[in-house]
DNA sequence: GATGAATGAGGATTCATTCAT
DNA sequence: CATGAATGAATCCTCATTCAT
């Protein structure tokens, strides 16, 4: 998709405006990998304008700097998360399945897009001063989603006591580092495949009676 | 601690390899604070150099390149973190205490050294090539003794069951993807006073009989 | 007056010709503004486009390049001086007040249009092959009337030997200088204010007996 | 002088102190050629390196930025001439020789110094904030000696009547025009060849009783 | 050994000009 | 005719690395 309209080096007036949210996407989706191949510093615009199939004028046409381009990437990928597990959310009604089903959609979407991991801790190191990561900005309806999904775990007898916001932060970094670990640690098993871990161990920790996170790791997950 | 070295043009007896270790530590302990605070990419040598109170060249004489001097860096943050764990190790006996006291100086080291976070997470970026990351390059060693730990939690009978290798190392990406997520979600929660969280977490998960985890995650922490 | 046509979408009658003059006109008003503001380097075409309120391709409809609009601003302007200037010769018909009127008007109409100065001198800067700027490039007959000029202020007694072309010369360049000084000065002074000045010390120098350059400095001019 | 250093390429330590000091007048000598020639936009910093002979990155050395290096180099030229004049000023006792000397010395400095006459006008063009041109910015001290100048000239009774400072604004801006039209007119003559016209307009305009200024024009003046 | 001046490859960004629609 | 998207040459500035003193 990319490589198909490369060098065609037309000028003049393009057909129409699809078009343009069409190469706006395009140059998103390359400068995403090209990032994360290669550090956002050690990136050369030029590098994702040949991998595009457009002139790097043409990038700067869509983008202001570098910097609004990879901040745009991360928005993107970011953007594509919440989606994916908004929509699970609506679908599954049962709450434990919920946060099931939530937990292996957020692991199975960075498996998918591994390239968002790298960018999502780059942006911290290139743009500390926005303080926190755009990841850990949740938005109003976001806290409150969240805040709803524990209460009513804790209201069907799931969890034995109320789960606070500071607990909930905590698991949330929790996924997040689990993210960032797995990709990190060299390991190469996919996130889904520990997804029955992470949620053993969410739920009953090392001392949970059943034992069943050993097995369990590999009970109703899919083998993508 | 630097500064003081500055510009101090010592006569006297030279006593060189003292003066060159004491040097070398001197450089890496500004390297750390700049490769922070700037990125790898963003550092310039010179400004190490400057803060130092040495010459750049000077800098190239205890460090072949730029990215020696980064990964030297890194190796001594975390020579010191397994120093500190590994005294630990040694000195608590009972299992489930050391387990405890093993993890609240892991995440005391990181709060001592918040600059070993940023550079640990940028060595990813910069030196992808390395595969996985020296944090989760633990030597034989390490294997073991993290194994003899649990064995041992098991044995006591903490935990139900025998903890599989895949499962602790879930746990080594659990504890560093917390000290990450920490450090990136912008709460400003020191990691130590989270520790009780994470244990709590680790041994029960949310359905935990105790409740302990509530509580005690004020139990002998500062409220900063 | 130039935003007024701005997007306006005419229909009707397209009458061709008179918008094509009016258009080119409107870009040339537009393009001595930017010039002068920017310089002509530092000027980008797409700002003329804007400001004209056409497409940067139409700019190129008129002219060939970024240079040629250029020159054809600095063309323009001088047109409008020559004009102004050669109205005031056929008007008056005592020698010396004709001298004075001319320096008056000619100093007015740099009073009027400030950007002519700047993009006159940067004419100099960027376009260097041509040799002489456009303003000292005089034709036959302005030759002959500032000749003629000064033969009658000869022949009526007002100087009492002939002026030779050479001083001639010295005068125009006494008269663009005083021009170019005044804008760069710094002095908030117009340029009608020191007219008197000017020709004061035209006619009579500094050992003039009169004394009158110093009170006719107001004598006749409007405070602005 | 310029050439004979070119391409050495050596790094390492340079000998002394001095060697910095020529240096960086050789960058100026010729960043004063190269605006001259290619405008300050139009020049590339590239080029006045090569033609000193030394990288790039040694310009960048010695000058933070072009536009530091351009103003340098204006500054430079402008302390040249004021010291020229000021010599003069010291030197010669008798009043009205003094101004002529004055005049001839400004206007040979100009001569001698073609390039200074070029940067100094591009000074306005790219650095328009600065409101006036540095060639006006007087310090006290020369408004004094100005001042002192005119009043001596009016004591001696070489010119009838006190010269107002803004009657002397008026002649340093003549003087400057001058030196400016001269550059811009294409005549080819010097700025000396025109010192007699232009001190006897100023001294008795065109209505001068002597008539001395037309042969004075050529008197002690190569026609080149 | 230490130093820091010198270097030049590298990379972000701008903008005149073209030309398909 | 008018348009403006696309292009890539052009240029400023940075900084890792070298090496004469």
């Amino acid at each position: 998709m990319v490589l198909e309209t490369k060098k065609t080096g037309r000028r003049g007036r393009p057909e129409n405006e699809e078009l343009a949210v069409q190469r706006r996407e395009d140059i998103l989706v390359v400068a995403t990998q090209v990032f994360a191949e290669r550090t956002f510093r050690g990136t050369d615009v030029q590098e994702i304008a040949d991998r595009v199939g457009v002139g790097k004028g043409t990038v700067y046409r869509y983008f202001a700097s570098k910097e609004e381009l990879f901040l745009a990437a991360v928005a993107r990928g970011l953007g594509g998360l919440r989606g994916e597990v908004e929509r699970v959310h609506k679908e599954v009604g049962e709450p434990l399945e919920r946060f099931r089903q939530a937990i292996v959609t957020f692991l199975s979407y960075f498996d998918a897009h591994p390239d968002l991991v790298e960018i999502l801790i780059q942006e911290r190191g290139e743009f500390r001063r926005h303080g926190k990561l755009t990841f850990f900005s949740w938005t109003e309806e976001e806290v409150k989603e969240r805040r709803a999904l524990f209460e009513s775990l804790h209201r069907e007898g799931q969890v034995p006591q109320p789960i606070q916001d500071r607990l909930i932060d905590t698991i949330a970094e929790f996924l997040f580092g689990t993210v960032i670990s797995a990709r990190f640690s060299g390991r190469g098993i996919s996130l889904v495949d520990r997804a029955d871990d992470v949620l053993g161990l969410l739920l009953d920790g090392l001392r949970g009676t059943s034992g069943e996170q050993q097995d369990g790791a590999h009970r109703g997950t899919v083998d993508r």
